[in-house]
DNA sequence: AGCTGCAAAATTTTT
DNA sequence: TTTTGCAGCT
């Protein structure tokens, strides 16, 4: 049991705790996830089968990593029994086995966002409404918050707040859309994010087999983030540990910052209310920042009203002061810490990876960006657009959709004429109009064409396509997803397409198609890791799974870059040095989110949340004015600001330069009324550094956005052997010689990112030592 | 049917 | 400022 060392006895006790209720209240950096792994491999250690233990997170990054402790913990590979997964996924895989029991199929597809959009767009045409008026993410925002509150198509359009609400914004017909939309995705076959709550909900409220089953099974469930759940997570934890009542929750009430997304804080508040018995433990030592963070973010929270009382301490040095810097303009602000950031790693010796740059919008990253890159400092943004949401493997991807479930009305309408085979748009058109008017799927219309009275050519590329999807079909009854896929590209010409378009942009989307073939031939053989009931590895499975996964998943946190991310990207996570950016009025607090105490203390909570990224330095920076949408506006500084305690602040303007000093003045006249023309920061500062980065142009899938190119270490060419092919590198070893196309002949000299996304260092003898990501690169193993 | 070019919108946070 | 959508042209 050397595994309870270094626990405190609090941590102690919430491992050692065994059987009923228990709330632990952890806050910021006190060792939750420590509880939590250690918890579970003690569960298994004093005889709990992996097999009966639930442990559900928010984002496929925690979820990795508990997994990963757990076996390094446990030391053997039980670990990979364990229920261990987001909310979604989780779900998504136990639907995959039972949702014929709620009326739809098995390989129901999963509706990301996009897909989502456009179904609710197609909807509110159908309905004769103006998708101008009811724009698609408006409306989508409407039915996700009442799905996520458990509020049915029926419900919603009886509830009289909610009608009130939808008057007032003008959009009566929300209802009414949101039960067109419900319909249309059942006639689909699909679910989209908040059904694969909501759905599992209705499963296991309806289906008591099922509600049984998944009782049994989980004897132990564990719950991260807990604050974060919504009512619809709420009740099936619920129902699922009614029959054990082992429920562990883990969370922190002054780190919930998801309400935009229906979680309610009630949840955890409530849990004692709900578990009379329930044990809890308070997790109030910090082991992560210094005393004069802690103190700041202490003092910062305070200012919330109804917290759970804690008192987080530590007993660490006071360490740095830290520094509130007042710039110019965001330019300003992204050249402060990018030359901030190059001054600390010559002084105290940090590297890129102890840097995060953590902001309130996505929005904010460019300035960032363009500094950076200008410094020369690597670094890797996270919240971009994930890999599969590429238009190219969105389209390659419609097709194996349509292969698995034919009723996907999204994935057909993606390549029905894509590339060109003579269905177009008034083909289309009439098709949706046919299902429709006789309330079948698109699909089914197809197969009918012959019925419909086309014309004899467009009969012909109707009938061609319906022959050529089935056959795909029927090959996946024999064969394995990779050689479908593979099989459908060529079949389709799509491959040969993307492969005739010689532009860069084509290039790169080539080599995406290429490596979506190899993650689906990594998947098909990766092991097996359900139990016998469903085949986790058919393509069925590859697409829910895929759906699920965002950008953050396709990238390596521990690679030696400089981090930037929203700050709802970066909970959970700590880092040497944060730099939290623009801290004005109308960006943070968001101006959207000011117009009631709730909003206004989960953007507090936020700016909690930022504060105790932070280890050893933080740094917090706002600026005078900004560029949005091309316009230069003016904020004041944040009121959160005012909350932060004289005595660890060290106040600064930024830079001492003469521009500096310039713009300084030129600021504080405009603020006073002085005129100034608009002259942009921006464009000068291009104009004397040359070209703007490149935005998220062709980043491949789990590579840093941008790593500044090594002037010394060209590449020197290598021609691959006559031979050479590709060998199965997933059980590469250290020490195994290895030939790579480009770089040549070299070594493996170290192994490391394990699990789904593991990466070997080779040094070749032409080009120097290489990170290889494994997923991706093709080598040949010699000896 | 497909392409070009202009107007209008976009940014809060995410599985 | 950048991206998206659509109208009108070929």
């Amino acid at each position: 049991m050397d595994y309870l060392q270094g626990l405190n006895a609090q941590q102690r006790e919430a491992v050692l705790h065994k059987d009923g209720p228990l709330m632990i209240v952890a806050g910021a950096g006190s060792g939750k996830t420590k509880v939590l792994t250690t918890r579970i491999a003690h569960l298994m250690a004093t005889g709990v089968d992996a097999f009966n233990i639930l442990a559900l997170t928010f984002t496929n990054k925690a979820a990795k990593e508990m997994k990963e402790r757990i076996e390094k913990v446990l030391g053997n590979n039980e670990a990979r029994n364990l229920y261990i997964g987001t909310f979604h996924s989780v779900f998504a895989r136990i639907l995959r086995g039972e949702a014929h029991n709620i009326g739809y199929p098995n390989n129901f597809t999963i509706y990301d966002t996009d897909d989502t959009k456009s179904v609710i767009k197609t909807v509110v045409n159908e309905l004769n409404l103006d998708d101008k008026h009811y724009k698609p993410s408006a409306v989508y925002n409407r039915i996700s918050s009442a799905k996520n509150a458990l509020v049915g198509p029926a419900e919603y359009a009886n509830d009289y707040a909610l009608q009130q609400e939808d008057m007032r914004a003008n959009r009566p017909a929300i209802a009414q859309i949101y039960d067109a939309y419900v319909k249309r995705c059942f006639k689909n076959g699909a679910m989209d994010f908040d059904d694969l709550l909501l759905k599992f909900y209705e499963l296991l409220k309806n289906v008591p087999e099922s509600l049984s089953k998944y009782q049994r099974k989980f004897k132990y469930i564990l719950v991260d983030e807990y604050q974060d759940t919504n009512p619809a997570q709420y009740e099936v934890i619920k129902l699922l540990g009614a029959m054990h009542e082992n429920v562990c929750v883990v969370g922190d009430d002054a780190q919930s910052i998801y309400s935009f997304r229906g979680a309610t804080i009630e949840n955890i508040l409530q849990f004692q209310k709900d578990y009379e018995d329930a044990k809890v433990v308070k997790l109030e030592q910090n082991y992560r920042s210094s005393k004069s963070i802690l103190d700041v973010a202490n003092e910062v929270i305070k200012n919330n009203k109804g917290q759970i009382p804690k008192n987080l301490w530590t007993d660490k040095g006071e360490g740095e002061k830290l520094k509130l810097v007042r710039l110019n303009t965001d330019n300003d602000e992204g050249k402060f810490v990018a030359d901030t950031i190059q001054e600390q790693k010559l002084r105290n010796h940090y590297n890129n990876r102890d840097f995060a740059i953590l902001y309130r919008t996505n929005a904010q990253s460019r300035a960032f960006e363009e500094s950076l890159r200008r410094m020369g400092i690597p670094y890797t943004m996270f919240g971009g657009i994930s890999f599969y949401q590429r238009k190219e493997i969105k389209d390659y991807v419609a097709y194996l959709r349509i292969i698995v479930n034919p009723r996907d009305e999204e994935a057909l309408k993606r390549i029905i004429n894509y590339p060109v085979r003579g269905i177009g748009k008034t083909t289309i058109d009439k098709l949706v109009l046919l299902a429709n008017q006789h309330n079948i799927s698109m699909w089914e219309v197809l197969e009918r064409a012959r019925e419909a009275g086309f014309k004899a050519g467009t009969l012909e590329a109707i009938e061609n396509f319906v022959t050529m999807i089935k056959s795909f079909a029927s090959m996946l009854q024999v064969k394995n997803a990779y050689d479908v896929a593979v099989h459908v590209g060529k079949q389709t010409n799509f491959v040969k397409e993307l492969f005739n378009d010689k532009s860069t942009e084509g290039v790169q989307r080539y080599e995406n198609v290429q490596e979506l073939l190899n993650s689906i031939k990594e998947w098909t053989e990766s092991p097996d890791t359900e139990e016998g009931e469903v085949n986790d590895k058919g393509l069925g499975a590859y697409l829910q799974q895929i759906t699920l996964l965002t950008d953050a998943d396709e990238k390596d946190p521990n690679a030696d870059t400089v981090k930037l991310m929203s700050i709802h990207a970066a909970k959970g996570l700590e880092f040497g040095c944060v730099f939290a950016a623009g801290l004005e009025e109308m960006l943070f607090p968001n101006a959207l989110a000011i117009n009631s105490r709730e909003e206004l203390e989960e953007e507090r909570r936020l700016f909690y949340v930022v504060i105790t990224r932070a280890k050893e330095r933080l740094w917090i920076s706002y600026a005078n004015t900004r560029y949005r949408f091309g316009n230069l506006v003016q904020n004041e500084p944040s009121r959160f600001l005012d909350e932060l305690p004289e005595k660890y602040l060290d106040r600064s303007f930024a830079g001492g330069g003469m521009r500096n000093q310039i713009n300084n003045r030129s600021a504080y006249d405009r603020m006073n009324g002085g005129g100034w023309g608009g002259g942009s920061a921006a464009r000068e500062a291009e104009k004397r550094y040359g070209a703007p980065p490149s935005k998220r142009a062709g980043t491949t899938p789990s590579t840093p956005s941008y790593i500044p190119p090594k002037p010394q270490q060209k590449a020197v060419e290598h021609v691959p052997s006559a031979d050479f092919v590709a060998s199965d590198i997933s059980n590469l070893q250290v020490g195994q010689r290895v030939e790579h196309q480009k770089f040549g002949f070299g070594e493996v000299v170290k192994m490391e990112g394990s699990g789904h996304n593991p990466i070997a260092t080779v040094k070749f003898e032409l080009n120097g030592e290489k990170k290889i990501m494994l997923n991706y690169a093709r080598l040949r193993i010699i000896s």
